[in-house]
DNA sequence: ACCGCCGGGTGCC
DNA sequence: ACCGCCGGGTGCC
């Protein structure tokens, strides 16, 4: 019997993506299964989700009693092709989730299944609905799934065979019948869940996953920073997740079997433990301290790492270690990362091996080299096959060990004892597998972070305590398995590591006892090669961290668990079947069930959680404050005079509803209002009414300043057609603005009379507009001498001349959503003198990483104000060094404000944060504050109400502006 | 498998 | 006896 075999290969060892060499090994029979799942997997690579259900089908799997396989009532069966098969290369063998063989379809309807399998024309899934109830043969249910242009081929070719497929239940009951365990097949008829929900519910698939991971832990002497209560919360959880037998979520065991609800599967043998899982904590709480302390604190059983203390008794060893090479990464370390953290190098014992600057600037071209300029001196040592230093490291490591004890070294006598008999070699090289012998563990990051992992080491530790880090980076790494493998911590990047996959390095050949992913989301692509070379990796023990573990779609999850081995849907079958379709078609349960897969091994906090009762993180105060404008009279009554216009014609769409009609319009209105509260040089010297157009190309042109005003409008316009916001914006001749996608399907559909969809006029591809590609053509030059000032303005330099003369020291954000009103401020901010940079979405990836850069530096002299365009850079910007931000008009959506603040107002922030709104007194400004308030409030009372009212609320909202 | 099928044994009742 | 019938051997693909 080959069970074992069939189990490693399918159930552990397996990949979708085994190296492509087993495809040739003809000796193997499993090798065409294993190709077989390779092309399947391929095959359904990129959309999987578009499959339907052409029908199901009653069939027979025969040959039970030639396998080991075993199958309980309801469970889910595997298909696969054996075109291999000495005896009918239709074959088509049913397998369990272990992948152990259970039989074979019966082989008239394999020849049909084989067909259309084999030309990809339709994938098949079986499920045991009746259980076995003779050794020989059993029934199973066939369902027949693919892509809808191929339903009638399928539907044809199995009917000339004799084999007619019953329809699925019209409400998607396939999903109730396959998606999920029993409990859906009883309940039958589930409403599925709204796009909005399915998109709710995954925004707070990682949110509220702290109950019942209470207890804490303190972290081992060897690590000197104190952990907070929630890092100590972390840490034993962490730890029970390493050391606990605790099955993977949804396995149970029941009598002397393990069984998996969500398959029925059930095996004697237990599934693999998930030994790690995620830690999802928001980025400053620490991921990486909780990662050190545990690593120092959980070795084997519970036990700490052996670490040496560098007392006298051993000072031999410690004399003998290379403080040169610490201080070199001192050297390299920024400055700026780790303020008043700096200990004495002296005392940092921490072996850190080849750590050469020049090493991290040669390898890569990522846009990390300012970081290490020190180039200069390559005379620095590095690590080689048979330096002397590196054996006694080694010796000295495994004699620490315990477990594995190494000879002794040549020159010293540790005072540890040693075993004679072995010879160094054997002593590493031994047993990589037995779990006891491995000791390292291996880290990989983005280049961007490595040395941040350093710095934490070093500043972390206690300074007593040499711990061997190795940076297994550089062109001159050392690949030596042994000396890897005796290292205590390796740390590499995601780029070395696949590279090394391709060349066949040693990363993927070493026993690990640990492998952490940082910012494991990055890994996401499962047809990426880093991918492979991840879930490749030998370890007892797996964890991400990831501060952002979702960033698009259930999709991305699959990489995360395959990962983690979290049987069974590690492999890509059981995931997208059990899991991803289910959860895509809108399936409650399956949403239900990744919800608790997720949960079983993730924990996350946010800055905002609480434990004990008290802020993981405390931030300093924020205080926002509305400062009223008063319009100069000249001001007002421009404004005056724009508003009534503006009412009157408002006021008819109104009445004659067709406010969406002419909704670029109306927002152009709107538009014009705002910027006058602002400055009235904001306004489109060319009043572009849409008016009589004379020509195509100045309708053309009209048209473009629409489709500006619409986005520039910052009111978070989507396309009325996908309900997200503008992917590809493009304006009607009707100036209505769509996501490009999504109207050309709209037109696609309608075919020859495509109408608009909201206002009915008919419309063509050929008259969509865009913007030119040049895009936002240059800001109309505000000449100094014809610059004016406006009340806000005014209000804007009060303030700041008031702060600059309190504390000269903070810095501001100065914030609109109109970077021509940025450019106006520039202006008098030069002529009074204050130092500014200027950030919007208009600049190039280097420039704002080079601008960030300069503000947050605390160099005399540099910038005290940044004007910041208000939706410019992600969530991610940092903008500590500011404690004031001056919000000079209001937005839309009030979250987006309060996103803004946040990039001041996060981890890092040491002062109070002091946030001034002005709104112009008496104007759309105020009603726009006032609408805001309604909508948070509206927020705060019912969750995730459905959209279904957007367009009326809209229209509320217009009037509400207007006055009307 | 308490089946179906195959093929050898057998041959009135 | 170039059939039918009986009963044992056998059994996925």
């Amino acid at each position: 019997m080959d069970t074992g075999m069939s189990f490693r290969r399918w159930g552990f060892g397996w990949g979708p993506f085994d190296d492509v060499d087993l495809f040739s090994e003809p000796s193997e029979t499993q090798t065409d299964t294993l190709s077989q799942i390779i092309r399947a997997a391929r095959a359904e690579e990129p959309d999987a989700d578009g499959c339907v259900l052409f029908g199901n089908l009653k069939g027979t799997v025969v040959g039970l009693r030639y396998y080991t396989g075993v199958v309980n009532r309801g469970e889910m069966v595997g298909l696969v092709r054996e075109p291999q098969n000495p005896y009918d290369s239709n074959a088509v063998k049913v397998t369990n989730i272990y992948g152990n063989q259970v039989g074979h379809i019966k082989k008239e309807l394999a020849a049909a299944m084989a067909y259309m399998m084999d030309r990809s024309l339709a994938k098949v899934e079986g499920v045991v609905h009746t259980g076995v109830n003779n050794p020989f043969s059993m029934p199973v249910m066939l369902s027949f799934w693919g892509k809808e242009e191929d339903r009638n081929t399928v539907m044809k070719h199995m009917a000339s065979r004799g084999y007619k497929l019953n329809p699925g239940s019209p409400t998607g009951g396939s999903l109730a019948l396959y998606g999920t365990s029993a409990s859906s097949y009883k309940k039958g008829v589930t409403v599925p869940l709204t796009a909005e929900e399915l998109k709710n519910a995954f925004d707070n698939l990682f949110d509220g996953l702290m109950e019942s991971k209470d207890g804490e832990k303190e972290a081992v002497e060897s690590v000197a920073t104190a952990l907070l209560p929630h890092q100590k919360q972390a840490l034993s959880w962490m730890c029970a997740r390493e050391n606990k037998d605790a099955l993977p979520p949804c396995w149970e065991k029941r009598g002397e079997l393990y069984y998996n609800s969500l398959t029925c599967f059930s095996a004697k043998e237990p599934p693999g433990r998930v030994r790690g899982g995620i830690l999802a904590d928001d980025m400053g709480l620490g991921k990486t301290l909780t990662t050190i302390a545990l690593i120092l604190t959980n070795f084997h059983k519970g036990k700490p790492l052996p670490v040496e203390k560098c007392e006298e008794q051993l000072s031999p060893c410690k004399a003998k270690s290379k403080p040169a090479q610490i201080s070199k990464l001192e050297e390299s370390s920024r400055a700026d990362s780790n303020p008043g953290a700096s200990r004495s190098s002296d005392l940092m014992t921490t072996e850190v091996i080849d750590i050469d600057a020049e090493d991290v600037v040669v390898v890569e071209d990522e846009p990390q080299k300012g970081k290490s300029k020190k180039k200069k001196n390559p005379t620095k040592r590095k690590p080689r096959k048979e330096d002397p230093v590196l054996f006694e490291d080694l010796d000295f490591a495994a004699a620490l060990s315990g477990s594995t004890p190494a000879v002794g070294a040549k020159k010293k006598k540790t005072a540890v004892k040693t075993n004679p008999e072995q010879s160094v070699e054997s002593s590493v090289t031994v047993n990589t597998d037995d779990d006891l012998s491995a000791r390292t563990t291996l880290i990989i990051c983005p280049l961007s972070v490595l040395s941040n992992w350093l710095d934490q080491f070093k500043q972390h530790m206690n300074p007593d305590v040499k711990l061997n880090i190795y940076l297994y980076y550089g062109p001159d790494r050392n690949r030596n398995k042994k000396f890897l493998s005796s290292q205590d911590v390796v740390i590499t990047t995601y780029n070395v590591l696949s590279t090394d996959f391709a060349n066949k390095g040693p990363l993927n050949e070493i026993s690990w006892l640990r492998v952490v992913l940082d910012e494991g989301h990055v890994v996401r692509n499962p047809n990426a090669q880093m991918s492979k070379a991840v879930l490749e990796l030998k370890a007892q023990r797996r964890w991400i961290l990831s501060g952002t573990p979702i960033q698009n779609s259930v999709k991305d999850l699959w990489m995360l668990l395959a990962f983690l081995r979290l049987k069974p849907f590690d492999a890509r079958e059981w995931w997208n079947r059990v899991i991803q379709r289910p959860v895509l078609q809108g399936d409650r349960d399956g949403l239900k069930n990744l919800q608790n897969l997720v949960k079983c091994i993730t924990l996350r906090r946010t800055k905002n959680s609480e434990v004990n009762g008290r802020r993981v993180v405390s931030l300093p105060e924020k205080t926002v404050f509305v400062e009223q404008v008063e319009l100069s009279q000249q001001e007002r009554e421009e404004y005056e005079l724009a508003r009534n216009e503006g009412r009157r014609t408002i006021g008819r769409y109104v009445a004659e509803g067709s406010v969406l009609k002419n909704y670029a319009d109306v927002l152009a209105i709107l538009m014009r209002l705002r910027q006058y509260c602002c400055h009235s040089d904001l306004l489109p010297k060319t009043s572009s009414d849409l008016g009589p157009a004379a020509t195509p190309a100045e309708l053309r042109e009209c048209l473009i300043e629409k489709l500006r005003l619409v986005l520039a409008s910052g009111s978070d316009e989507e396309c009325c057609v996908c309900l997200d916001s503008l992917v590809l914006p493009v304006i009607t001749h009707c100036a209505h603005v769509f996501c490009r996608p999504c109207i050309a399907q709209v037109i696609g559909n309608e075919q020859d009379k495509a109408r608009c969809p909201l206002c009915r006029s008919e419309i063509k591809t050929s008259e969509l507009v865009e913007f030119p590609p040049e895009g936002m053509e240059q800001e109309k030059n505000v000449s100094s001498e014809s610059w004016r000032t406006s009340s806000k303005i005014q209000a804007l330099m009060g303030n700041l001349l008031r702060l600059q003369s309190e504390d000269n020291n903070i810095k501001c954000l100065v914030v609109s959503q109109f970077t021509r009103f940025l450019t106006i401020l520039e202006t008098p901010l030069r002529q009074h003198g204050f130092r500014f940079v200027r950030f919007d979405g208009s600049m190039s990836r280097q420039k704002r990483t080079q601008v960030i850069e300069e503000f947050q530096s605390s160099a005399a002299g540099g910038p005290t104000i940044m004007l910041l365009s208000l939706k410019a850079g992600g969530v991610g910007l940092n903008l500590t060094a500011a404690s004031r931000v001056f919000l000079m008009d209001p937005a839309w959506n009030p979250a987006t404000e309060e996103q803004c603040i946040d990039r001041c107002h996060r981890l890092g922030q040491n002062r109070k944060v002091v946030v001034t709104k002005f709104i112009v007194k008496n104007s759309v400004e105020e009603n726009m504050v006032k609408i805001q308030r309604k909508k948070q409030d509206l927020v705060e009372k019912a969750f995730g109400l459905p959209s279904t009212n957007k367009k009326t609320s809209r229209i509320d909202d217009i009037r509400a502006l207007m006055e009307l």
